[in-house]
Order: structure tokens, then C-alpha cells, then sequence
DNA sequence: GCCGAGGTTTACGTTAACGTAAAGGTCTTG
DNA sequence: CAAGACCTTTACGTTAACGTAAACCTCGGC
């Protein structure tokens, strides 16, 4: 390590009442913590899931950003596309001063997510099903392999 | 409708007891019943996820085909790619004469699908919260725009 | 002063999972 | 027998989500 995990501030003790826990990261670390490369963090920004400050040329991920990427990777390993989560996000984003038309289409956005994971509940359930049906079975062959084989 | 939906045989009173339950499908029968391309069918045969029986040139599924159509989409909506599911399903085929080591390997692979159900359960659950709380906070801004607007 | 561990941009490459189009065979129905 | 409604193969095109490589800057430590 080149560098301490980066503090927004060194902090000592005459600082007072840090600004509400005002942790920030690098793209380096948050790739490490969530075991994805700095590339598809940089990737996500520009498909605009993500936006950094920047201090100078490097990018300084606060832990809003550091939320955002994980509901990212969450909402990936459910199989919702990038644009879908930026769908959501963005609309989540314009929330405070959104429209009546607005707030309503994102409710709208919001009901077909949730149908959705809804049927993803019941497709595990049968998934599950189907995955003990064969390991029964496979444990059925390989206990009248015997002592053969 | 040109042709009647394919059964194997028209199938008269005196047939006797049907060789149980023998009904075939076409392509586009199968197509319409998933809602999903003809395309997309013969990809997954050429993918080694299927594989239909031929009259002259034409595809007949039966109904061992059917079900694995459905337990590959199944797949595919949780995210499991073609060729981990057939992973599973050709493991499953040559199960019968299986030995130890395949065996075991099988039941690892269940293993591993199996408690990547398990986090999408869990992810599904953080979702459907998360979701439950955008929604009651665009509720609540549509609520507070009170008249205006 | 330079080296290594980080960071940056730009840009072309890759993979999965199909879409789409062309060109042709086979029934059956008017 | 011509027109549809199906089916077939072959083959090139497309999209999302990154991977990978090159070429560069910058900082702290020896």
C-alpha cells in the first residue's frame, strides 16, 4: 500500500465531531470490496450509475457511491440490466422535484420490478425443487453403484 | 392453421390405451406456448440443450422436450447461462451410467446452484425492500404536493 | 532521481444470446 | 396450380457488459 485506505481527512483529535462519518474510497478499494475490477466501476459511471467527485484527475467514491454500486451488483445478480437499474436510480434521483406524471411512472416502474421478482421468487422455489429431484436420484445411482465399480 | 395441432397419430377409437400420453409438438407450437422465437429454439439445440427427433426434416418435440424448454427458460430467468444449465442437464442425461466421479461431480455442481439460490433469495429480499422504500417515499412527495401543481 | 503502486484516458477486442435476412422445401386449400 | 402457412439451412448483424492493452500522470519512499 502506497497510500493509508484514503480518509477524506487525517483527522486528529482537535478536529472535533467529524462531519457525519464522512468516509470516502478509491476506485481501487471499492473494486477490491466488491470483487469487481476498477474497469467495470469506471464502466458503470459512464453508463451514469455512478458519479465521483473528483479531486483533480482521480475519482473519490463517498459512501453514497459506495450504495449505489452495491444495489448495482445486487440488481445485476438478479439479472436486471444496466439500463434498468439506471431506470430506477435516476428516477429515484429526480424524486424530490419530480412532476405528479414522473413520480407515478417511477410507482408504475415500481410495481413491474416488484412482479418481477415475484415470479424470480417462485422460479427458485421450482428450481429448488428440481435441483433435490436430481441430486436425490443421483444419490439413489451412486448408492446401488455399491461396491462396485 | 394449416395442419391440426401435431398429436403423433389422428388417433381413432380403436387405437386402444395410447402409448402414453404421446403428444408431439411443432417448432412453432412450442414458440408461441413460451413466448419465444422459433430462433430461439434451434439455438438451444445448437447449443446441446435439446434435441428433437426428425420426420424428414422437421423438428417433433415430445414431451421430455417440452419440459426441458421450460426448465431452460426457467434457467435463463435467473440468470443462469446456456451453458450452465446445460451443464446440469447433460449431467443429468448421462446420469444412468454415471460413475463416482461424475456423480459426485454433479451433486457439487447442485451444491453450488444451490446456494446461488440461496443469495438470490436473499438478494430478492433486500431488493423488495429497497423497492418498498422508494415507493413509500414517492408516495409520500406525491402526497406532500398536496394541490399545487 | 527514479521506481513501483496506484491512478487516468482512449480505443479496439470479445462473448453470449439471440435477431434478421435470404433462399429454398412441403402441404393443403381455394 | 398458385398462394399461404409452415418448416428448413446458412450466414451475417447486433447488443450488453465488460476485458485488455497502450500510453500517460503522480505521489511517497529509498
Amino acid at each position: 500500500m502506497t497510500q493509508p485506505p484514503s480518509t477524506s481527512a487525517p483527522a486528529t483529535a482537535q478536529d472535533g465531531p467529524l462531519p457525519r462519518q464522512r468516509r470516502t474510497y478509491s476506485i481501487g478499494e471499492l473494486a477490491k470490496m466488491f470483487e469487481v475490477t476498477t474497469r467495470t466501476i469506471r464502466f458503470y459511471e459512464q453508463e451514469g450509475l455512478l458519479a465521483p467527485e473528483r479531486r483533480g484527475q482521480t475519482r473519490i467514491y463517498d459512501e453514497k457511491d459506495r450504495v449505489r454500486l452495491k444495489l448495482t451488483l445486487r440488481g445485476k445478480r438478479l439479472g436486471f440490466s444496466l439500463a434498468e437499474i439506471r431506470e430506477v436510480v435516476m428516477m429515484y434521483d429526480a424524486m424530490p422535484d419530480g412532476n405528479r406524471r414522473q413520480l407515478r411512472r417511477l410507482i408504475e416502474i415500481l410495481a413491474d420490478k416488484r412482479s418481477n421478482l415475484e415470479r424470480q421468487l417462485e422460479d427458485i422455489r421450482l428450481m429448488q425443487l428440481e435441483l433435490d429431484d436430481v441430486e436425490r436420484r443421483a444419490r439413489d445411482v451412486l448408492a446401488s453403484l455399491g461396491d462396485s465399480d
